[in-house]
DNA sequence: GCTTGACTTGAAGTCGGCTTCAAGTTGGAC
DNA sequence: GTCCAACTTGAAGCCGACTTCAAGTCAAGC
């Protein structure tokens, strides 16, 4: 009962089902995050869980993990079976406190923008976007934080104003 | 009552003030957020008013714009006062609506994350995480857009899958 | 057995938002 | 008048997540 012919996509058969393009998934296959067969020729062929580690590394990211982060998460659930409730309890947990995060840090913004319009803001000194929004989160060097992580999680952005 | 010289700041007591390294700021006048005179010998002097305007620009990019978008929202708003009521009415409504947008996103993947969690999830054809979420959330090119975007808004990134 | 579309590779390009570098200039304190 | 930190410039580099390209190979239907 090993894979038959059945069980193996092709690169691009992945690709539609999955909804990436080919090209990501070659980079996600570089990356670690899924693997592959390969035919007598050289070809990928890759099982059908596969698209199952791909909705994972998508919803991942969708939490606002790295494609680095996901493949440390991928490596605590099954390769090759549905993971088991237990499994995906712990990885679903630490994603909705993450998603709460982001959402209490975006309730923040807007408690802080509806002030603003109610005391005509942006006067330097007393307007809560001043002084209070970077802190919370623009400590990062770039959007490649995008901006809406909470301080103080990934790898230290390095501050380099000196 | 023109500026005098208490109204012009370095690039450097701008930096500091703003929590920005001069590099960025540097980027962000090349980019047109901001704008600068110029003493005898070539150094910036920024009013101070800029640092309205870069707290403006770093709440934008809070709310998900772009550098270019924030521009854009920039240029609505007057250059050396302190925007009125009725300025900011208008910017802080649709950032509010963007924000709202991000948060019921955030809510629905919670959801989902949720249900996988009952139903032992993640098994293919039956799960949320495969069938709806990138639907929703991941049609972008990659994680320039974050991933949170709510699906057809912003520069339209180009499908490229054929 | 031929055709043709799907596949292969590594290298380079793209995007946004910066940072870093090198080499030179300014300006304010002493 | 000298010193040195703070400034100036353009070009190049970096990050993550991919895409694009070129040039060649595979596999499956006729």
């Amino acid at each position: 009962m090993g894979p038959n012919r059945h069980d193996l996509l092709t690169i691009g058969q992945l690709a539609e089902r999955s909804g990436l393009a080919t090209s990501a998934l070659r980079y996600y296959e570089k990356l670690g995050l899924i693997h592959s067969e390969r035919t007598a020729g050289g070809q990928r062929r890759f099982p059908r869980a596969t698209l199952r580690r791909v909705a994972f590394v998508r919803a991942a990211q969708r939490v606002g993990l790295s494609l680095e982060e996901a493949r440390g998460a991928l490596d605590r659930l099954p390769e090759d079976r549905a993971p088991s409730t237990t499994d995906w309890n712990g990885v679903a947990r630490s994603w909705q406190t993450r998603i709460d995060e982001q959402i209490a840090d975006l309730e923040r913004l807007k408690a802080k923008l509806t002030g603003c319009i109610g005391c005509g803001c942006l006067s330097i000194s007393r307007c809560a976007l001043y002084n209070a929004g970077d802190r919370a989160g623009a400590a990062g060097p770039g959007a490649r934080y995008l901006l809406t992580r909470d301080p103080g999680t990934g790898p230290e952005p390095r501050t380099t104003e000196g």
